[in-house]
DNA sequence: GATGAATGAGCATTCATTCAT
DNA sequence: GATGAATGAATGCTCATTCAT
């Protein structure tokens, strides 16, 4: 699909620091040129367009955002059922180390995805597998005796929307005591 | 200081609708314009500029979003706490009744938060302002001896997280047992 | 022909101020209305355009500037010729204390002048005013037997120039000494 | 710098003709690049703003008049220095025959100067340039015995000054004998 | 693979002017 | 005498895109 050239990827990068600082509206093809220190024609060799180029970067950040990349549902034993739902979840924390281009980025498409079908769908997966796996994993608590069988599905979707929020709240800016926070919904979940 | 003028509400109007459906770059005065019926520089005279425009619609949106306008405080006792905190709660629900375009507008102006400073500040004091009013609730709920004292500022937090997301997932079309979904928050938070 | 009411002295006070400091083109009538406080539309009662109100400074900045004006020929006589030509021009040098209005705007008709008709002919006759006022006073001095009688053309029309120069150089901010080149032109002229 | 194609020879050539016909202000790009035959946007390619495309035309209109394009100081002898005063100073009456657009143009400057810092200095050293070399000019008649060296600088001055009116009165059109104007000027300088 | 040159469409903004009140 | 509201025309500028080279 890409040409695996090192331009290509300079344009990717640039791309991403570039919509996540102005947004994609607010980001001209010319200043992904001038970041990259080519000519504006050049993005063309490799993005058929604007709108080419967003859609890769669309693919591209998502591909890892999902739910058993954060939580290693096989590794859940009725002993460490607990400590290790606590543990995963608090990878999202890591974010905060992480450039924050993937994340405002992410933000940009949420935005974006209001308005248009293509990424609408693909989020609405994401967001799912999100609220599925939670769900999921609570099932398994069940059936290992160490999570109450009441009500799992609201109590999973209460853990998905904590889990959402901690990424929200720190790319606002907010500080707050996350891994309590984490840790309280955790045990409300499980309980 | 606004001209209580007819046009002046309809440039305000439309520029809801199309803000909301298109984001505020995609949105030109001319499209506002012709929307209400006008020539362009007609939206000149009721606002300085379009940056004016956006700038009103946000005072305008957020003027009744806070703590306050969902979580009557005082009127909640000892006998009643639980059910006014799930009632009180449910009245996010009614936002799905409520035209698109609030809330909408109101992500857009999230999005646009990451970048402008004006915004960034009165947004992250909205926020603020639910995370502490669920924090005094709960306190009130210790006093009144229906609220467990541990970790109540965590709890709150996890509270507001999932009142905030309520809204959000709402906005993105996901169909969720909402409803469920915050009693089983606050059955946790007050347990 | 004006209304010799108040605000329409305002609005011509305020023209020249601000005419001549932003140039004709670059003055709105709103900057002007503003200055004035009033409203635009206001305007249009005391002038009837843009142009008309330009046009009533131009016979107003001009009305007083004409030979005679500085050079009281009738005055010469043979013996205090030479110290009345000097006296009477170094009032060119009042100009100075004066406000930068009047100055400024002159030259910005001179400029306008190249391209309309109207102020064209009108300030080449001011122009040739003071050419002629200087051949005559000179004239007078040969009749006078003060001044030789070659050239005097020629030697009127140098003196017409330095004159000239002089208010266009303190313009621009040369600091020269105006004075002795007055006094130096005068003695060629009448040598 | 300059791309050393066509078009923006073109360009030049088509503001040079519209700006000095209807000044800078009420001479837009849109006229600019109908008189080129291409479209606005094209003018960007060459220029990166109007004011840019200006500034290129100050320099340019400018490069050319300095003191010694007109006064060959050298070449001034004991015996000739009358003559190459006069001859040299002649040269100015050559602008008649030039085309108009670059007095006119540096006539456009000489206004716009008066409110623009940029070329407000630019302009000051140029006509210090002719100022001083006018006294540079006549210390070396004074060293070759040739001329008076009473007053010297006055006397420069005076020069200068004739000889800036000349062009200034061409520009205006009016018939004057500058030829004696001059030649007159020039016998009292170095009476 | 990339550039120079150019374009069509569009945008926010400003201005002189008008007119009913 | 003056204002509120509005307009038509224009302006400087930017952008995504194209295409011959």
């Amino acid at each position: 699909m890409a040409s695996n050239n090192k331009t290509h990827q300079n344009i990717v990068d640039a791309s991403y620091k570039l919509f996540s600082e102005y947004g994609f509206d607010k980001t001209s093809l010319s200043m992904i040129a001038a970041e990259v220190g080519i000519t504006k024609p050049a993005i063309y060799y490799h993005f058929a367009s604007k709108e080419a180029l967003i859609d890769y970067l669309f693919e591209d950040s998502f591909k890892d955002y999902h739910f058993e990349a954060y939580f290693t549902i096989d590794e859940f034993t009725s002993i460490n059922f607990q400590e290790m739902l606590i543990e995963n979840g608090l990878r999202i924390l890591l974010l905060e180390d992480e450039d924050d281009s993937v994340m405002r980025i992410l933000n940009e498409f949420l935005l974006t995805i209001t308005r248009n079908e293509n990424y609408h769908k693909r989020l609405l997966q994401m967001q799912e597998d999100f609220l599925n796996g939670f769900s999921e994993l609570l099932e398994k608590g069940v059936t290992l005796g160490v999570v109450s069988p009441m009500n799992i599905t609201a109590r999973a979707h209460v853990l998905a929307m904590v889990f959402d929020n901690i990424s929200s709240y720190m790319l606002m800016g907010l500080k707050l005591d996350y891994r309590l926070i984490w840790i309280e919904a955790v045990n409300n979940a499980i309980r």
